[in-house]
DNA sequence: CGCGATTTGTGCGTGCGTTCACAAACGCAT
DNA sequence: ATGCGTTTGTGAACGCACGCACAAATCGCG
């Protein structure tokens, strides 16, 4: 069982991935590259599960589900591995993104260099007030958002990220699905409404914040549920990721 | 039935909430912070979960772990069921939180405005880089990472955000660990090992922007499968949240 | 005071995700 | 060529979470 059958159709369509697969996907990708940069020509399912912080038959399961990429009693091909990966997630054409909103956290992200090395490049800067409009972050000048369906359509964008205000984030994302983008990344705290065939991811750092918050507090009420000292202690236990 | 029990002890302790309601109640407490800005005293459960972008029975099961809090026929009281779920994520005292890593990022965040309305506080800044210690954002200075111990003790810190590059965060986490930081918020992408009794949570955007590109992939092959018009079009469906 | 409309709280069936545990497959040394 | 140690791939059991659908509860009105 060679990598014979990637010769045309390099991805095979999976229309049937676990999502909780799917999302597990790009860390093994990441931990993976940086195996790769270590010198390590294969791994084991347990070395990378390590590196991914994830169970190793957990780790077995999800890649069975890409084809029997491995070999047993040796590991996986951590070049060949990456191929495949890249392959199912969509990224062998390099994606373009738009990015909405450039206050704090958009100059951020406009300006965060993490995003090339991962597959994607950010194509264009929008915002709606004219202050903003003509900003150059890095080599990219801020375009009034009126520019959108017009940039969007030369440039062959399919991800929009929305970094506005809370007020202006569904006439925002309204706009992006307008303009033929299918895929939104929301950091606005709201919830969007997009027609079906259009997916949104939603980023909320308060909400993470929030959970850790809970943990905190339970952690801090199970603590010292008597008053008295407790002499054998360990209290606090791992909540797992 | 009142709210009666709520004299001394404010908050029941909940050691058993399932981590997918808990996921779910900071979402909930802002579709409520926004309903009561709206003028709305009481919401139904449809409504609310409307809001907050889920299915109004999953709402209702969320709710019912926390207690009784909604009256039948009319529905929630928001004020009353804003107070609840802030009493059980453990929002009553405003949290402090500690910032390490004042690159693009970090300076984003610092300058963020949605964590103060939302039951958290930036106390501190830190660097490693005599570059960036001295530096004045909003009303904090950037400290050295040397302070970090003793901040964290006089702040009464106990969350840290790390927003460094990949090759210190785990070096930053040892550091908040032994400075007495048992939550951890990550923006690095790499896995952090933490001693038991620590929570991590991961935010990663090229991670959710790589979920989005494959949704964005299977769209693209199913769309066009066979290289005819397929005059009966109906070809994306929605994804889901 | 009783009735109907409305909405919560929840028991139950179903499906998904995780984990265990093991047989099959592979490399290597002898 | 054969056997041994190693590691993958997966069948099966388990547990959690979701959604349906309905009984119980409450309000308003006649």
């Amino acid at each position: 069982m060679s990598q014979q059958r990637t010769d045309s159709s390099a991805s095979p369509a999976f229309p049937d991935l676990p999502e909780a697969t799917v999302a597990r996907l790009p860390e093994y990708l990441r931990a993976l590259h940086t195996l790769a940069e270590q010198g390590h020509d294969t791994v084991s399912s347990e070395g990378l599960a390590a590196a991914a912080g994830v169970n190793s038959a957990k780790l077995r399961k999800d890649l069975s589900h890409l084809g029997s990429y491995g070999t047993r009693g040796v590991g996986y091909d951590v070049a060949l591995l990456i191929t495949q990966i890249e392959a199912v997630l969509g990224l062998s054409q390099h994606r373009t993104v738009a990015l909405v909103g450039i206050g704090n956290l958009g100059h951020a992200l406009a300006g965060y260099g993490g995003f090339a090395s991962r597959g994607f490049s950010v194509a264009a800067l929008f915002d709606a007030e004219r202050a903003q409009v003509g900003e150059r972050i890095g080599d990219l000048v801020v375009r009034h958002i009126d520019e959108l369906a017009e940039v969007v359509a030369a440039e062959g964008i399919s991800i929009g990220v929305i970094t506005t205000p809370v007020h202006a984030a569904q006439h925002v994302a309204d706009r992006l699905v307008a303009a033929g983008v299918t895929s939104i990344l929301n950091f606005a705290p709201c919830v969007l409404a997009v027609p079906p065939g259009v997916d949104v991811r939603k980023v909320d750092l308060a909400v993470e914040m929030q959970i850790l918050s809970f943990h905190e507090h339970r952690k801090a009420l199970t603590a010292l549920p008597v008053p008295r000292p407790a002499p054998n202690g360990r209290a606090g236990e791992a909540i797992g990721t």
